[in-house]
DNA sequence: ACTATTGTACTAAGCACTTAATACAATAGT
DNA sequence: ACTATTGTATTAAGTGCTTAGTACAATAGT
């Protein structure tokens, strides 16, 4: 993986959208091991309290599991990886309908804009 | 029109939406006078300079006309409105894809979901 | 038992942004 | 010409968040 950031919103965020991606695609398989902070930030080039923060927040959803002085790994539980993807996608479109709203489109026409960006 | 603000989220950002929206809907018909920065400000109970940064925003982006000493006015260009609000909604659909893909969803399966979720 | 490596907690510095206070400039309207 | 009202500029205070520095705690592995 490849460690960019922009300048515009915060490091631990972005690392957190990097590494949730690579849990809900399949990259960190399920059960598989997670470097340790130190080693992930030193990888990112980012501090290790940075780091923390993320891997903290990915615990919270249920992402990640720690060992205490074993490491952390990737959840087994599929059925959680596959629950939190439907959350977040949920939550993606409430946020998207609740945005063309803010502007004075109806969930009829933001349906139509989806259809014609695709087109 | 009732001023209600989220405490998570910069006041001013509210006010713009909130004005944006009265003028995409055509609450503030195209050529209506604006009522004066003090006034809104009264009105929404906010600071002269927060509302005066919402409305400098909303002139940036071709919404609103000053007159100096009389006042602002919504413009008159529709297709001016038009046509920010096209890309304000290009946008919002952007931001959609993106941050469906940010969780490993294409965008064949989020149009999915917008289906679903309208159901 | 030791030790290196793990995650964690605490603190502080830096930073940017939001909001507010105040003063200024210009002019419409009388 | 005057004056109240308009928008604007400048400055500062507050505030929360991000990041970093440092020290601590626990234990797997030898």
């Amino acid at each position: 993986m490849d460690w960019i950031f922009r300048k515009d919103r915060p490091i631990y965020a972005q690392l957190i959208e990097h590494l949730q991606r690579g849990v809900l695609t399949g990259a960190y398989p399920p059960g598989s091991a997670v470097p340790s902070v130190r080693a992930l930030a030193l990888e990112a080039e980012v501090n290790p309290n940075t780091m923390q923060k993320a891997l903290a927040e990915l615990e919270a959803q249920g992402l990640l599991r720690t060992h205490r002085t074993a490491g952390r790994s990737v959840t087994e539980d599929e059925e959680m990886i596959g629950g939190l993807k439907e959350n977040l996608a949920s939550a993606q479109v409430e946020a998207f309908f609740d945005g063309m709203k803010a502007i004075g489109i109806s969930e009829d026409e933001a349906v139509k804009w989806i259809r014609e960006v695709r087109n």
